[in-house]
Order: C-alpha cells, then structure tokens, then sequence
DNA sequence: TACAGTAGTGAACATTCGTTCTGTCGTGGG
DNA sequence: CCCACGACAGAACGAATGTTCACTACTGTA
C-alpha cells in the first residue's frame, strides 16, 4: 500500500460517530460525502468499506444498512499521571481504549439501571440524580450496596450485620439505620454507578 | 375516539424495540408492516405516528429519518417508589446495552475517559479509581470540574476565580487550593463519571 | 523514473424509500 | 339502529438510496 491515510479515516470517524451522537443514526451515502466534503457518494461508499473492515461498522443482519460495529462505541482513554509529550499526544495514547457499557454491564440480561433519589448514601459518593447499575440478585453479602424492598419502596443502602442479622445501613449521619422487623428483600447488588454533570 | 388500542400499540412497540435491540435500526415501514402482519406500507406510516405522538420516536434533527425517542430506551423501572406488580415484571428486554454511552458521551469525538487518581475530590463524590467523562476544551467556566494540566500532570479540580485569577480548588479539606503563577492550561471539562463497584 | 496502490470523481442504473390518496372493515357511542 | 372514528388495505408517485464502472490525481516505493 502507499498512500493510505489513517489520520484522515481517523478525522472522518470523529464525524461519523458525533452524527450518529446527534441523530441516532448513520447516515447516507449523500450525507457521508456532504459531512467529509466529497463530491460523489462512491467516496462514502469506498470510505464505509474501510472502516466497517476496521470493525467501526458492520451491515444489519436483517436488511444490508449499515449499523455501528463494536469498535464504534469505544472511548479513548487518558492516563491522568503518565504525562509525557505534548497534551495532544495524549489523545491517541496508546491506543488504549474503553467501551462504557461493557465496562459497566456485564450480565445485560440480570442488569438494571436505577436513578438514585435522595442523599441518603452520599458519605458513599452517591448523590441525588446519579444512576446506578444493580444487577438483579438475591444473594447478597454485608458491605454490598443493595437495592432492597421496604415497605414496598425501593431503597439503596449498604446491606451490613448487626447481631447477626441484616440491617440496611445509609452513608449520611442524618439519616437512621433501618433494621427490618421480617425478613429483608433484596432486588439487586449495585455493580456501578454513572452521573452526569450539567451541561 | 371508538377503537383505539393501547394493547395492540404496545405489542408492536415490543416488536420494534427487539428489532432495535438486534439491528440497531429502525426498519423501514416496509418491514415494519411484514413485522407487524400488515399488507400496506401506510399502516406502519400512521403506527410510527400514534408512537411518535406518544414519544418513543423522533424525526431525526437532519433528515426526517426516524430516530428512537426518549421513552423509546426507557427502562421499566424508572419510578422506584411506584411498585405495583411482580418483580419479574420489572424485566425488560435487551437493547440497553447503549443506554450508558449515549446517555455520557455527546459529543464523541472530543470526549476522553480519564481514570481518576488519588482523592482530593472526595467530598464532591468522586474517588479514587472512578472514571470521569472529560470533553476537551479549553473553554471551561468557573464552577466546572476541569482537568487542568499543572506542573506537567493532570490534575481534576474545581475551576473557580479567586479575586479576579481562575485557581483550582479540590473538595477535601487535605489539599490546598492550587493557585497558578503563570498561565492555567486546560485540559478538558468533566461531564460526567463512571463508577464501578468490586463484583 | 516508472509503477502500483489508494482516495476521490462523475454519471448511470435499478431498487427501495416515504408520502399521499381513496376505500374497506369493525367497533363503540348516541 | 346508525354513524363517526380509528385501524388497515392497496396502489400510485417522485425522491432518495446503494451499487457499479471507468476515470483522474496523488504518493510512496522499487
């Protein structure tokens, strides 16, 4: 090969993949040479090849339309200590790379986001707002955050042992520990936790 | 109204969104109505508008494509305190494998996972090993978490203004605030954080 | 310097797409 | 009973789509 041009490809991805961020969807051909600025659709035919062969895209398995691949999700990721060269350098560091979801959900089928209401956990670091990942499980030991069921609500706090038994005890003084008179239920174990701040 | 049917829409939404789940992709009124057993591609036309009226699809911001809506990933689960049913109820099919990702990353091709070190943030609730969300930018505003780049490392603080000068201040009562002689370099804005708890 | 591989051009083509319109059928309310 | 309304059928239409092919421009290598 002699003129292949990886930067570029690079650059047209960033395109693609903040398109498919705005409208949810991969666009046509048209589009494609509209947004890289070519002047024939064949371009964004050709230029579609060589990223799905990359695995950013992949055809549909039931009609022939294009649908992200694998790759198309990941993240670069920056190490915050090892700062060497020029800031910018940072960005294709490596090549190291993060998928959010699977590193968040790894059981999609036993897996539920919860959003977090109130600050009851917030000596934890979980505030108002936040979700959290909990993975629907009954078997849950001390020192996990569950998800139970009191009083036929919802509530996160860290499972813990007292006597013997379970009690549900909050991260934030103010609030008190809930020891169940019956038996506990619990939903799930909290596996993760996403927040986003404001725009 | 004399035959509207609530049951009926919610199958086909079931439909879709398994559709979704496997292609990534809406499919196009012709596969719509072979899905949904009708014999004309107007009948998906006017489905896709009874959905849309109810906010599960949108048009996309480009094209008139269709673009799935905000309720359209919506999770079973999203009210905690209303419990009414089973806790099987509570299932959902698949299709939220993206729900993270699109729900952190806006703008992707300037977002960089930063892996946090280190816990001078603490008291804002981000610790040690959590993930933040970075947009790169220079543009940042006081009361915006930044990583800034300081004495050749990265640093996530606070950014505020301090008598006129923008400094860098952690939340945790261990640290100093960090008041930059020279000029103050911007890395990026955090947007958002992910969290993962030991399994 | 000559060559080979790659990115992009430009036009033609059949296919599929979404839209629109008229019409049929069943149901629930007056 | 009748009538209005909503779900769906069925066909027609123009616009947009993906594919293919021959061609040009550029670039690094032998």
């Amino acid at each position: 090969m002699s003129a292949a041009n990886p930067e570029r490809d690079a650059d047209y991805l960033g395109r693609l993949r903040d398109y498919y961020a705005e409208n949810r969807r991969i666009p046509s051909f048209q589009r494609i040479a509209e947004l890289m600025g070519f002047a024939s659709k064949a371009a964004a035919s050709k230029l579609m090849d060589r990223l799905a062969h990359a695995g950013f895209f992949e055809r549909a398995p039931d009609d022939d339309a294009w649908v992200p691949g694998e790759r198309f999700f990941e993240r670069p990721l920056a190490e915050m200590a090892v700062r060497a060269g020029a800031p910018d350098m940072i960005e294709a560091s490596q090549g190291q790379l993060f998928l959010v979801d699977r590193y968040l959900v790894r059981q999609p089928s036993r897996t539920v986001m919860v959003p977090v209401k109130g600050d009851s956990m917030i000596d934890a670091g979980i505030h108002d707002g936040d979700i959290v990942v909990v993975v629907r499980t009954k078997a849950a030991n001390a020192g996990d955050f569950v998800v139970a069921i009191v009083d036929n609500e919802f509530t996160l706090k860290e499972l813990a042992l007292e006597r013997g038994k379970f009690v549900l005890k909050p991260h934030n003084p103010a609030y008190p520990i809930i020891r169940p008179q019956g038996e506990l239920e619990i939903f799930g174990v909290v596996s993760g936790l996403v927040r986003r701040y404001r725009d």
